[in-house]
DNA sequence: GCAAAAGTGTTGTCAGTACACCCATGT
DNA sequence: ACATGGGTGTACTGACAACACTTTTGC
C-alpha cells in the first residue's frame, strides 16, 4: 500500500505540479509523482503529509484523497495498491529539495508534464479533474494568497486553477455576493494605477454560511 | 487491503442499502456492509464485483469508488485498509442470499440503518453523500427502471434517491429539455386514469451530448 | 359524473453574461 | 496628459419555481 501525492502549487499566476526524478528502480531517472509506502503506524493522510514535508519542508497543509489504483500489474516489481492524495500549496513559501527517493524535484506547468512513471499520468489527470470540480463548488485556494489580497489576485488564482477567463465585473459580483470576504477598508500602495481594495477570507463567516446549507458556483 | 460494498437498491419508490449480519468475529452478529479482502489477482473493482455476485447473483453492474479508509485501528484484529465501492441495482431483479461471511442479508431503508460494525457508519454516510452529488450531475439510475418507463416513474426514482420532492411540471421540463429520453409513442394500458406516455433512455444520444460537453443539473 | 393522475401554460424572479463606461493613481 | 488597471451600471437573456389549469382514462 502506497500514497502518491499530487502537489499543486501556484506562482506567477500559474498552476504547477511537483514532480520528482526517480532515484531508484523501477523507472529510475524518469519523472514521477512523489510517493512512498504507507507505514504500519500511519494513515494514508499522515503518509502524504510526511512526503510533502520531506520534499518541501511544508508542515501545515490540507490533503484530500482522489482515487485508489489497484491494477494488478501497475507496479512492475510487486503488488502495490496506491491512493492518490492532493494538496495545494504556495510555492513562494518553500523551496523543494530532493529526498530519499527523489534525485531531483521540479515544479512543472501542467501543459509541460511529460510522460510519467507507473500509471502516474492517469493519477495526475484524475487529480486535476477532481481539483477543478471542487474549486467550482467550494472556496478553496485561499491558502495560496497573501493574508490581504485584491479581487484581481483572486480572479487570477481562479483563472489559473481552472484554466479559463472570467469577465471582471461578473466575477466580482459573484464573489462579493457570496459574502465570505471581509472588506478590510485598506488599499494597495505604490501602484501606478488606481489602488485596489484589499480583502481577506472570512472563514468564520464561511463556516456560518455553510452550516446553513449555502453553496456557490463559480 | 479490503473492499466494502455499499449496494443501493430501489424498490417501491424507496432507496435501500444492502446489509449483512456478520457470521464471524470481530463484530459477530452485528450488521455491517458486505466486504472482503482483495485477492492478489484482483483489482478493487473486481473484488467488489465478486462480493455482489456472491450475495445477490447479480453479475452485470457498475461499481464506483467512494473513499479509502486507513485509520490504523479501524480493524480491531489486524491492519486492514479498505476502499468503499458503491453500486445501484434493481432489487426486483434478484434476491440476496447469505454467503461465506454473512449469516443473513437485509435490504434496509436508509433511515432505519442501525449502528454498524467497524467504521461502516462513516463509510455509508460518505457513500450516500457521493451518490446524491453524482445523481444531480449525471443521469444515473436508469438501470433501476424498466425498459419503458413514464416520467412519473423517473420522478419517483429521483425523489427517492435524493430524498426531495419536485414540482411535476418543472421536473418534466428539465428532463425533456435534456433530450436524452426517447419518446416511444406508446402509452400505459389498463390504468384507471389518463395513460402516461412511455419513454426509454437513449444512451446513444446521451453519449453524443456528453461528448459535446453537455451537462444537466437536477 | 367523479376520482386520479397525465400533461400544459403563464407569470414573476433571479442569476449570469456582455459590454460600455467612469475612476484614481504614478510617470 | 496618458497609460494602467480598479471598479460600476445597464440591459438582455434564459433558467427555474410556483401554481393554476386542461386532458384522458376507468369505474
Amino acid at each position: 500500500m502506497s500514497v502518491d501525492s499530487i502537489v499543486f502549487g501556484y506562482h506567477d499566476d500559474q498552476l504547477k505540479v511537483l514532480l520528482i526524478k526517480r532515484g531508484a528502480a523501477p523507472f529510475q531517472g524518469q519523472l514521477a509523482l512523489p510517493g512512498d509506502l504507507v507505514y504500519p503506524n500511519e494513515t494514508i493522510e499522515v503518509a502524504a503529509h510526511r512526503i510533502l514535508k520531506d520534499l518541501t519542508g511544508i508542515d501545515e497543509h490540507n490533503v484530500e484523497q482522489t482515487k485508489t489504483y489497484s491494477a494488478v500489474d501497475r507496479h512492475p516489481v510487486a503488488r502495490v495498491i496506491t491512493t492518490g492524495v492532493y494538496s495545494i500549496i504556495d510555492i513562494a513559501k518553500h523551496d523543494p529539495h530532493a529526498s530519499a527517493w527523489a534525485e531531483g524535484v521540479y515544479w512543472t506547468s501542467l501543459e509541460d508534464v511529460p510522460q510519467l512513471a507507473f500509471d502516474h499520468d492517469q493519477i495526475l489527470k484524475d487529480a486535476v479533474d477532481i481539483l477543478r470540480n471542487k474549486v467550482r463548488k467550494e472556496p478553496i485556494g485561499f491558502e495560496l494568497l497573501p493574508e490581504k489580497f485584491t479581487l484581481a489576485d483572486l480572479q487570477n488564482l481562479y483563472e489559473a486553477l481552472l484554466n479559463v477567463k472570467f469577465d471582471k465585473a461578473n466575477f466580482r459580483k459573484r464573489i462579493l455576493s457570496a459574502k465570505f470576504l471581509k472588506d478590510l477598508n485598506e488599499f494597495q500602495e505604490g501602484v501606478p494605477h488606481r489602488p485596489a481594495r484589499l480583502y481577506s477570507f472570512d472563514s468564520d463567516k464561511y463556516d456560518e454560511l455553510r452550516a446553513n446549507g449555502f453553496s456557490i458556483q463559480i
